[in-house]
DNA sequence: GCGCGGCTCTATAACGTTATACAGGTGATG
DNA sequence: CATCACCTGTATAACGTTATAGAGCCGCGC
């Protein structure tokens, strides 16, 4: 049997509004009442039907997470965290697939979809400023991930082209000369590759180094195969390159497991660096160097912020929020941490 | 502005009910006031309020799954399929980290957690039949995984058993004698871990292979770092294996970073086989032989149990659903398929 | 011509909650 | 002693939807 808020009011002799008023204090109620209905409540084990609730309240508890992909442990991890701290605010959070799609991303920014949840922390992939101004939808929006927006939206991401630069920087610091880049996107449509690709461009001329358009190498997507499909690639050259920068750990353990099967030692042939800090990449052999964005960082905040938008209150600082990042020295660049 | 029902019907000139009608054909309506309707709401944009929607008809339209990580690809895989399965018959599939935690599990077994959703898809890992059977809240319950429970719930899993007893099989057939297990739970408190330690030894015995105790390695979780850790030690053993088969392919991949460091060859000192059949596994040096499950029809089942459940369907077919698995040989046990 | 069944559509009462307006009682104040 | 303000508690109207009961209309059969 399910017990309702009239079930305590008789139970304790009061009406349903006092109940209603000690279960979330709206208003004040009397100490001896109180503790009569909070009896009659811990008796029969009264908890609130969120579906009445919410039609009264015109909300819904419900946030949404967009993430291009579930199985990228990149985005896994960042869901991990931002399941728990959506839960500590009170609000349950929802996974939305995008799945690097045009359409669905743009379904999101507008959609019907939007009548059940009470704001949106998206990762953008395929769509870009003008799209998300043209948003209809009254509901809060977070972005996070890629890359500069300048639109009325809060906005959490690391710097990626200091981030793709401080990469650069160490491979060029432990000697190499010939550094390819995996993972630009041909058409630039997804901006943090192009941001990334700033990054290493920059990065080289500051080492006087020169820049070769062939070794940079594009991918249809993200993931292990594009990688390892770029690396063959890149192998095939007449002149292969002395070190590999992935646009992501995914991309990154791909070449590792290309070079591998060429039969080329890394780091001594080839150093490899990537980007994500997912836990994979500890256990590569030989385990990956990586820029490690703080994801408990991006995940906390992107989620308080949203939380804060949806119950007006007031948030302190800027709209765009760069959350730091770190070199982890690991074995693909043969000079591990300590 | 948001539209409602009162808008449409004033636009068409009918009343509410009928708009209702139109919209979820709970009675019929005449073929020119469906039309009119209709016009109304694709010029109006109408979108039903789903908290409305759930007060009246008592549902949310939202089911959990519930897993021990995410961050397990294995999961992540399983998750990625269960959410647009779930969305194609009109559900949002939300989920919960149980973390592995007993007090989690039981939490969303018969806790408060249960107003806001229809139903639930649980992975156990750390509770039994007793406390399945003692859950009070009425939704509908799918197991997913794990062991045996006799329980009146749905439950889909594979046959541990006899996907363990595949795995030394083929370790057998290659020809190796001393075959090590590792994830074998010392207190024996996830069920899985125990049914594939009795395939591997039912295995051994039929091969005609003595049992040695010390070649089953326990661990505290089942990750890449509990699998690198048990490998170190029993390549400590004064006469170390020549074959591992991994509780997941997790505890498999830290087993071969265990064995590279330590300057072994797979597959030519030692063979490694693991369960999951993640994406992964095809990127590692050497790639993994594996157990695959059939995460597809796993993710499809677990969800349209449920629905039918929720919605009072007939369901064909017994209680436990055995779904099937298969071999992928791979560079680790030395024989890649074709 | 009248009654009756069938077909559309309408009016309305829920669903369980929260917020507003109001009532009753008490203590302080003039 | 009357008045007023205040504090607690109550009655009730929403929120937007769906399901039930019932009303109006038309055609058919006697």
């Amino acid at each position: 049997m399910v017990v309702n808020l009239k079930d305590i009011a008789q139970r304790a002799g009061v009406s349903l509004a006092t109940v209603s008023n000690v279960v979330n204090g709206y208003r004040p109620v009397g100490e001896r009442t109180r503790q009569r209905v909070q009896q009659a409540i811990d008796e029969l084990g009264y908890s609130p039907n969120l579906g009445a609730r919410h039609l009264r309240r015109g909300r819904t508890g419900l946030i949404a997470l967009a993430i291009p992909e579930l199985t990228n442990p990149y985005f896994a991890e960042l869901a991990e965290i931002a399941i728990s701290e959506a839960a500590a605010l009170g609000y349950t959070l929802v996974m939305e697939n995008t799945a690097a799609d045009r359409e669905a991303e743009l379904a999101l920014l507008d959609g019907s979809r939007q009548r059940i949840i009470d704001g949106l922390i998206l990762s953008p992939v395929r769509i870009g400023r003008e799209e998300v101004l043209a948003r209809t939808a009254g509901s809060p929006l977070v972005l996070i991930g890629e890359g500069v927006y300048d639109v009325p939206h809060d906005h959490i991401a690391i710097d990626n082209v200091a981030a793709s630069h401080a990469a650069i920087q160490h491979l060029v610091a432990i000697g190499r000369r010939r550094i390819a880049f995996i993972g630009a996107t041909p058409g630039g449509d997804r901006q943090s590759a192009h941001l990334r690709v700033r990054g290493y461009r920059e990065a080289l001329a500051a080492a006087g180094l020169p820049y070769r358009p062939l070794l940079v190498a594009g991918t249809e997507a993200f993931g292990r195969l594009d990688g390892m499909r770029a690396m063959r690639d890149l192998l095939a050259l007449g002149d292969p390159p002395d070190a590999v920068f992935g646009y992501n750990d995914l991309v990154a353990i791909g070449a590792l497991r290309a070079l591998a099967e060429a039969g080329h030692r890394v780091p001594e042939d080839v150093a490899v660096v990537g980007i994500d800090d997912i836990e994979e990449g500890r256990f590569t052999a030989p385990t990956l160097t990586t820029i490690a964005p703080d994801k408990r960082e991006i995940g906390r905040v992107a989620v308080r912020r949203l939380v804060a938008r949806i119950e007006g209150t007031e948030v302190a600082g800027p709209l765009t929020v760069q959350t730091p990042f770190r070199l982890l020295r690991r074995e693909s660049t043969g000079t591990p941490d300590a």
